[in-house]
DNA sequence: AACAGGATCAACCGCCCCTGT
DNA sequence: AACAGGGGCGGTTGATCCTGT
């Protein structure tokens, strides 16, 4: 693969990292930071490319890595956060603190995922795999199935924006209409996921991760985007607990088909909806404990 | 001890999006 | 508006380790 240092140079190499080339790209990094990728490894004297260094730096390198066994709530909030958002790795590495996206992609193909299947439910929808009340199994696979949950959370949602909604027509009509709505607010990848459950609503688009470019877009007709966003603390929390609806009313009035808004896709029994809505705040609440817990808490 | 098969995980690849020109 | 470059993301691969026979 790699030839001898004659024509060395030329090919760049590939494959596991000697402790020598992390020694190199480490003091490199921490001397002039990593600037432009592609123009790292010839500053820092590799020969990998750009895109190795990076990978070996944000996935190996990184001295805020904490590696090892997983704990069993960062489990739970995998599992969670992959109902709610699915294969969107980055997006759920973000609220596991020190962990990076590949290795929760890893845990979740090689442990979870196979976890979750022998106990009935299918990893990909988080849904029992059997009818709810048959085996033990399947009871248990229903208790925590979270699409149900998320349904529920989705249900609360739309009845507040509805309300929301006809508050909004209301100060509309007593403002100029030829005023161009404000900036959509920063909002996050359970936004999206939320969202794009709706299939049928016309696609808002979401994007939250601290530590990407990219935040926000809205809609595939491009109405608007919003980038360069800085995570606050306690903004998922303050979303999820205090409504996922609220964070951005104006844009999920203007991107949705008015027709959802009724609800008669999500006709669930009103007997159960309180109950449902007690027990979707506190699997919230359970969820933003794990992925609000202090970085410095040994519970991660 | 040797082998086979499964599990694990670091690293690569291809695609997509964003930004600058 | 179109294009190119850079970076990020998710899927996949392949080497290595582990476990059971």
């Amino acid at each position: 693969m790699v030839r001898s240092n004659g024509q060395e140079k030329m090919e760049l190499k590939k494959g596991p990292w000697t402790r020598e080339e992390d020694q190199k790209l480490l003091a490199y990094i921490e001397e002039h930071g990593h600037g432009s990728w592609r123009s790292l490894p010839a500053k820092a004297g590799l020969q990998r490319c750009g895109k190795s260094c990076r990978l070996r730096w944000t996935n190996y390198l990184r001295p805020d890595i904490k590696r090892g066994k997983f704990s069993s709530q960062e489990e739970k909030a995998i599992i969670r956060l992959h109902a709610l958002l699915g294969n969107r790795w980055s997006a759920i590495a973000t609220h596991l603190p020190k962990r990076t996206d590949n290795e929760i992609k890893n845990y979740w193909n090689t442990r979870l995922k196979k976890r979750l299947t022998r106990m009935g439910i299918d990893p990909a929808t988080h849904k029992p795999k059997e009818s709810p009340g048959g085996s033990a199994q399947s009871r248990q696979a229903a208790v925590v199935s979270h699409m149900a949950q998320w349904e529920t959370a989705r249900l609360e949602a739309e009845a507040r924006l509805v309300r929301e909604s006809k508050l909004q027509s209301k100060l509309q009509l007593l403002q100029k209409i030829s005023v161009p709505p404000p900036p959509p607010p920063a909002c996050l990848d359970v936004l999206k996921a939320w969202q794009s459950s709706n299939t049928s609503s016309g696609g808002l688009f979401v994007v939250y991760s601290p530590t990407s470019t990219l935040n926000f877009s809205i809609n595939s007709a491009g109405v608007g985007k919003l980038n360069g966003y800085v995570e606050e603390k306690g903004m998922f929390n303050n979303l999820v607990q205090d409504d996922i609806s609220l964070c951005s009313m104006n844009n999920l009035e203007a991107s949705m088909d008015p027709t959802l808004l009724s609800s008669d896709c999500y006709n669930s029994g009103t007997s159960s909806y309180a109950g449902e809505l007690e027990d979707n705040k506190n699997y919230w609440n359970e969820l933003l404990n794990l992925v609000n817990s202090p970085v410095e808490s040994p519970v991660f």
